[in-house]
RNA sequence: GCCGCCUUAGCUCACUUGGUAGAGCGCCAGAUUGUGGCUCUGGAGGUAGCCGGUUCGAAACCUGCAGGCGGUACCA
């Protein structure tokens, strides 16, 4: 066999960039946060949702099946009958998909929820990966404005529940419309690019977002974007409407921006749905902490038609080195009216909200960095001799029944290694049962969470091993109870 | 996609003009015949991302590719 060292095939053992390996601590975060979200779903009167991991690709929009790079945002690949199929890159269209080919049978308006991993065919970063997890609550059916504000309701509702600090930024598409009409912009490539260049606010401030809306920027690492083209005269109100947000109540907001948009009927339109949100809103106990109109929000260009909501984490992050990360939102939505209409020709009103579950778990975790997580370990029961293993199995066996994970060590190694393997697990607790136990019928039992605590006070080995901190022995049939009562502590 | 920087042990990183590699942490074992932490001792672990070139000689210099990081574009 050493021979063939030069010609065996070793693959790297890697994963692919963008895609994790998620252990117990990970996967117990993510497992509250969809279980909390999806309980105040329910509460709202949401039905679940699942529908599968791939679609045809056409069902998916924008990603035609003959198109040259099928690969591109999306994972495709082709049918054994040559059709295209995909992953899923969100919930939405699956959801619409849906909808179309069930319409006639569903009750309307109809409202699901979904949660489940999707996909995105793009460049990974931090906090950005190409496999995530998503948990998606919509109304199919309804246009009226309260179904919106019962998805910023909604939302705040989530965040509550997870105790997550945040807020919703809200705008509505209608009024940056209005405002581009009514300054003259009505080349639709320029609105694209004026809304766009609103985006990145946050990112380059009112200067940056300035050049954009005109010739265009040039950033450090020598890329030049180009512009919007607007003219100066256009540029300063599309800034001061952007910036018209402010620390200003709900109320206030709008009619600051009444004065603004006072030509524009889309413009006018847009601010009455947001005033029936806010009524709403108000209603359902949402305070203006909670939830603001932010004349900048964008979000999905092409896609969202009239309100727009964000998510955003109140809580400065900090990685591992101190370096403050960019989070950006964890959560979004908004209204998208024509989604549906792509399979039916009829135009159906739809709003939603989406919680970044994978955003959100990658947030806390930062957070939680330094403590550990919940994860604990079962009970683990030494090994100590081969012709002894049904006593442990027994033993565990009767733990289990109790309520109380545990398992018998399987390893080869010996007892120091043994103890070592149950403090690595996080486990609250070992369980020896050797010979000088099953002689005087008893079990020993060594409290794990009690010696980590002690062992800060203890210097000396010898004191640390002989003193046995946390171990008791005790007749068998005490045990169980024992070792319940460290678990619960 | 575009621009820049980077790639040496599982991890974080050294090796000051090219002479074929080290540390800390981690891991394993012993001191401690049945006991996790601390301490001490010992050990395992590297074709220096990959391919090619320059050279007597390359981890180091040069091409290319791949991967990582940062910025930017796109983002349903």
């Amino acid at each position: 066999m050493t021979q063939n060292n030069e010609t065996t095939f070793r693959p790297e053992a890697r994963s692919p960039r963008g895609f994790i390996d998620k252990r117990s601590g990970q996967i117990a975060i993510e497992r509250r946060l969809i279980e909390t979200v999806s309980k105040v779903y329910e509460d709202f009167g949401f039905e679940a949702l699942q529908t599968p991991a791939f679609e045809y690709a056409d069902a998916l929009g924008k990603f035609l099946p003959d198109s040259d790079r099928p690969n591109v945002g999306v994972f495709a690949q082709q049918d054994d009958d040559d059709q295209w199929m995909a992953l899923r890159y969100d919930l939405t269209a699956p959801l619409a998909r849906f909808v179309a080919q069930n319409w006639e049978t569903l009750p309307k308006p109809f409202r699901r929820y979904a949660f489940g991993p999707v996909w995105r065919n793009e460049k990974p970063g931090p906090g950005r990966l190409r496999e995530f997890m998503q948990c998606d609550a919509d109304i199919i059916g309804s246009d009226r404005p309260e179904a919106d504000a019962e998805m910023i309701a909604l939302a705040v509702a989530g965040y509550k529940a997870l105790d997550v600090p945040a807020r919703i930024r809200i705008n509505n598409r209608k009024l940056l419309n209005g405002l581009l009409v009514s300054l003259g912009v009505t080349d639709s490539g320029q609105q694209l690019g004026v809304l766009r260049a609103i985006d990145k606010m946050d990112r380059f401030g009112p200067e940056g977002v300035a050049l954009l809306l005109g010739a265009g920027r040039k950033d450090e690492s020598g890329d030049y974007t180009k512009g919007a083209q607007l003219p100066d005269a256009a540029i300063q109100p599309v800034l001061d409407f952007v910036l018209a947000g402010g620390a200003d109540t709900r109320s206030g907001v709008l009619e600051k921006l009444a004065a603004v948009l006072a030509n524009s009927a889309e413009g006018q339109a847009g601010l009455e749905d947001l005033a029936r949100i806010n009524a709403a809103v108000s209603a359902m106990g949402v305070s203006e902490d909670e939830a603001i109109f932010d004349p900048g929000i964008v979000r999905g260009l092409e896609y969202y038609t009239g309100p727009v909501f964000e998510a955003e984490f109140l809580r400065e992050l900090r990685d591992d080195k101190g370096n403050l990360v960019q989070m950006g939102s964890v959560g979004g939505g908004g209204r998208y009216d024509d989604l549906v209409a792509r399979f039916t020709g009829q135009q159906t009103p739809a709003t939603g909200f989406s919680f970044g579950v994978s955003r959100l778990a990658a947030a806390l975790s930062l957070i939680d960095a330094g403590k550990r997580s919940g994860a604990r370990g079962p009970i683990v029961i030494i090994a100590f001799s081969d012709s002894d293993m049904g006593e442990y199995f027994g033993f565990a066996a009767e733990l289990r029944a109790a309520g109380l994970p545990a398992e018998v060590y399987l390893g080869r190694s010996g007892m120091k290694a043994q103890m070592k393997y149950a403090d690595r697990r996080f486990s609250p607790a070992a369980v020896m049962i050797g010979e000088d136990e099953l002689k005087s019928g008893t079990v020993t039992i060594k409290d794990l969470d009690l010696g980590r605590d002690l062992a800060m006070q203890i210097s000396d080995n010898k004191a640390w091993r002989e003193g046995r901190p946390g171990q008791v022995t005790l007749p068998r049939a005490e045990a169980v109870k024992h070792l319940k009562s460290i678990v619960e502590s």
